[in-house]
DNA sequence: ATGACAGTCTGCGACTGA
């Protein structure tokens, strides 16, 4: 059709490019996540703790740029939110399964237009360390939702990406040292079984899907040389059902980011979607 | 080497994260 293109559309011919990323307080983060944003241009944008109510959450600069926003925040910790470069349609700002979970953790709108629609969630999966504890227990708790609502979606005749920082590597080759991570909570059997529910109900690990290497992170420790060594894991992950992993084009880690002054420890995953082919 | 991280607020120390 004729409609006009929007700024920073160019590198996806008429599909768009959807990030995830745990920005480590986006207020803090306020000037890596501009020029970000300037530079790379994603159509979506999937942040994870921002670490602030929606309120706190730095709105203009981002409209600015020419993106809608939903926001899911709390007050110090946790926090995710949802960037798109066309409306967003909010459809849920909690993870369903447990009234009592007040966690800022997960957001799930449907943004795009046309033969780009896409349903995308912002999620940020708890820590779970250390092994054992009750927060080990609510990690697995809450994946055990995460299964059960994406079993859900399952119904919707729609491409869907659950995007975030899932706070799981799923092999021992998205760690740089996985005997010393063995029994983290980030690498435990609980962990990784219930990530592996999740492909095993159709969804597809988008930069899995695209990359058979191993030693690729997302995420380097602060502490310890941890970036200058290269030694990090991967945990932040997007996954795709079938009607995404049809679309699905290029999916890469962008170490940019990372090496920036003031970085978060993390940094983006992004992937392509191209148009519906029907 | 008496060191070597970075956010948050309960704020000059404690808590959380991965």
């Amino acid at each position: 059709m004729g409609r006009a293109t929007a700024p920073g559309r160019t590198a996806a011919k008429g599909g768009l490019r959807i990030a995830a990323w745990n920005v480590n307080s986006v207020k803090a983060r306020l000037p890596n996540l501009l020029d970000w944003l300037d530079s790379f241009t994603p159509e979506v944008a999937l942040l994870q703790e921002i670490k602030c109510p929606a309120e706190d959450f730095p709105r203009l600069e981002i409209e600015d740029r020419g993106y809608n926003l939903a926001v899911a925040g709390q007050k110090s910790y946790n926090g995710v939110a949802i960037l798109s470069k066309t409306p967003l349609e909010v459809a849920r700002d909690r993870l369903p399964g447990d009234e009592g979970d007040d966690q800022a953790r997960y957001l799930e709108a449907v943004t795009g237009s046309g033969r780009t629609v896409v349903r995308v969630a912002s999620l940020y999966l708890p820590n779970g360390n250390p092994v054992g504890s009750d927060k080990f227990a609510y990690k697995l708790a809450w994946m055990d939702r995460l299964l059960a609502h994406a079993r859900t979606l399952l119904a919707l005749d729609e491409a869907v990406v659950l995007g975030g920082d899932y706070n799981i590597a799923p092999a021992d080759g998205d760690v740089y040292d996985p005997e010393g991570w063995r029994d983290d909570a980030l690498c435990r059997p609980e962990s990784r079984g219930r990530f592996r529910a999740l492909l095993h109900l159709g969804y597809v690990d988008a930069w899995r899907a695209r990359h058979a290497e191993v030693g690729a992170f997302t995420y380097w420790d602060y502490q310890q040389g941890r970036w200058n060594r290269d030694e990090g894991l991967r945990i932040d992950h997007l996954l795709l059902n079938a009607y995404a992993a049809d679309r699905l084009g290029g999916c890469e880690i962008d170490r940019g980011p990372r090496g920036k002054p003031k970085a978060s420890d993390h940094t983006p995953v992004w992937c392509e979607l191209g148009d519906a082919g029907w």
